[in-house]
DNA sequence: CTAAAATCCTGGTGGC
DNA sequence: TGCCACCAGGATTTTA
């Protein structure tokens, strides 16, 4: 469920307590998270302090002084803690990371999709990633152009990362909805003014969620409050905010889609 | 090229 | 009350 916002208010909370910190060790529960081997990431990881934490995308970028990345993506249900070694263990928590202060980040993931890695190489994890749609260069035109020669429906190709960076299902409804946008149209058919109205709406959807510190949902809270500002993700049967409709909900690349059948087209 | 389906996972929910 | 089928979804992989 973190979508680009989430995640960029988590690493602006982590670096306080991170940058500056070095890593002494590392205990990994559930082997299938880490894409790296663990005894690589054991050997490698312990002594690299954090220069700094940033995100490309929906994953967390940890700069280490050795010249590592080491990678972290929380998927559906991954969250991160920052605590004292004293602080009771949680079943959930899926990799340790010890600090050298006494304290530990806690890899915290419920559903167990959340993924780390530790690489070299950062294109070897973000080398294929779309544009950051928030990026200050990422221009309208530059926006226009991903359509070029492609046919796919509007919705999947938002969720795609390799076409744009960032979106997810929230993030790519709201976003619909703002442009007027049926999410079932295929890019072929988008005018240049329909493009203009998505690029806008996008930028503004997820600055909008950076604004209220992301969406709480899927059980767990961050602090945030984007949704209660939801105009259509998961408000089906519910009237449009805008015309009163119903809100519709169909699968679009196998995800909930929901729309307003009248506002978007 | 597009797209749909399967995969990985668990907790919450709705039906009976 | 208990059991079970089903749903949620990010990204990748497989299949058409």
């Amino acid at each position: 469920m973190p979508e680009l916002p989430e995640v960029e208010i988590i690493v602006r909370g982590l670096r306080g307590p991170l940058v500056g910190r070095t890593f002494t060790g590392v205990t990994v529960r559930w082997p299938n998270s880490v894409k790296t081997p663990v005894p690589e990431l054991q050997a490698t990881l312990p002594g690299q302090t954090i220069e700094q934490i940033t995100r490309r995308a929906k994953y967390l970028w940890f700069h280490l002084s050795g010249g590592d990345s080491l990678f972290l993506h929380l998927k559906m249900s991954g969250d991160l803690l920052v605590l004292p070694v004293t602080e009771p263990d949680d079943p959930h928590v899926r990799t340790i990371f010890d600090l050298d202060n006494d304290h530990q980040l806690r890899f915290k993931d419920t559903r167990k999709f959340g993924r780390v890695y530790l690489v070299r190489n950062p294109n070897a994890v973000i080398g294929r990633l779309g544009p950051e749609p928030l990026a200050d260069d990422f221009l309208p035109a530059d926006f226009a152009a991903l359509f070029a020669r492609r046919r796919g429906r509007l919705k999947p190709l938002l969720l795609n990362q390799k076409f744009i960076a960032g979106i997810g299902n929230i993030y790519a409804d709201e976003s619909c909805f703002a442009a007027g946008l049926d999410p079932r149209r295929t890019a072929d058919t988008l005018s240049a003014d329909d493009l203009g109205r998505l690029y806008h709406a996008i930028r503004q959807a997820l600055t909008a969620g950076i604004v209220h510190k992301g969406a709480s949902l899927d059980s767990v809270y961050r602090g945030g409050e984007f949704q209660n500002h939801f105009r259509v993700y998961g408000r089906t049967g519910q009237p449009c905010l805008r015309c009163g409709a119903e809100i519709q909900r169909v699968v679009l690349g196998g995800r909930s889609t929901h729309f307003c059948s009248t506002c978007q087209r």
